[in-house]
DNA sequence: GCGACAG
DNA sequence: ATCTTGTCGC
């Protein structure tokens, strides 16, 4: 891909600074406020995958899933052709307006599955310009977004440094957090341990209508793994559609991992019963 | 100045 | 973002 064009990217961060005006940065829903998130039943994840050697088709794809237990409600997968390419920083004016789009088609298809809260592969206020994809799916959409990158963006005063690792070094156990702050001391998102087995930690940050307190514990408490199961579910739905043969895989892992909501009991294996943990949680 | 830089 | 095979460990 060529450079981006300077002129494109002084209107993409105009554009970011006059969405950016929109993002709520509090708890605006009754659930937020509740220990135990009572009364949040569906949580959504939306996500675009590629075929190798082509970075402008791609597969728009948007899952619902049941809260606490995670369970697929409704997926839903569409090809696209994106008209913006890549750019650190701008991910927004690529990847949200399909899945935008898929929302809408959920709106009017089965307004009754409407997620009350939505996980973005991707960040949020922990942005260059505090305006991440999270951020920009949440004013436009004005759903409850929460921003979850699997790698550090390098933004001002945050970087890998070895400050950086001995701070990861330093989360013993999941749940475990800390703040990612500006040079100017602004906490723009947090690093969360989201799993016990996993080292590496996310990256979390508000994307609309949410604290970044409630983003972390919530999307704590969505992880049986380092990703988060809306973003992990709707990853594995997304490749299946381009990678069909991956699809054996991706079926078995959902077998494994899901607990059915009402119906039989969990895998004794992946719960063991000494420890007290919340529903779906692996530790 | 150059490189780094979510997906 | 994207592919792949095996391998190690609980």
């Amino acid at each position: 891909m060529a450079a981006p064009e300077a002129e494109l990217v002084l209107k993409w961060e105009r554009e970011q600074a006059r969405l950016r005006e929109s993002v709520k940065e509090e708890d605006t829903e009754d659930w937020q406020r509740s220990p135990d998130f009572s009364g949040l039943k569906r949580v959504g994840g939306v996500d675009l995958s590629f075929i190798k050697g082509d970075d402008i088709n791609a597969c728009a794809h948007l899952v619902v899933l049941t809260y606490p237990h995670m369970k697929v409600l409704y997926e839903d997968c569409k090809m696209v052709t994106l008209n913006a390419p890549y750019v650190a920083g701008f991910l927004g004016f690529r990847e949200a307006p399909p899945l935008l789009q898929a929302l809408e088609k959920l709106k009017n298809v089965q307004p009754n599955l409407m997620p009350q809260v939505l996980f973005v592969d991707g960040n949020g206020l922990f942005h260059y310009r505090e305006f991440g994809l999270a951020c920009h799916l949440g004013v436009l959409s004005d759903l409850p977004c929460v921003g979850v990158a699997k790698n550090l963006l390098h933004v001002e005063g945050v970087v890998r440094s070895e400050e950086h690792q001995s701070q990861i070094n330093a989360l013993q156990k999941s749940g475990d957090s800390f703040p990612l702050a500006t040079t100017s001391g602004r906490v723009l998102g947090k690093a969360l341990r989201s799993s016990h087995s996993s080292i590496k930690p996310v990256y979390v940050s508000v994307g609309h209508r949410i604290t970044l307190d409630t983003a972390v514990r919530l999307t704590h408490t969505c992880c049986l793994y380092r990703v988060p199961e809306p973003i992990r579910q709707v990853t594995i739905a997304t490749r299946s559609s381009l990678y069909p043969s991956q699809r054996i895989t991706a079926v078995t892992w959902i077998k494994y991992v899901s607990s059915p909501d009402g119906g039989s009991a969990p895998r004794k294996d992946l719960y063991s019963p000494e420890r007290q943990r919340r529903p779906g949680q692996l530790e």
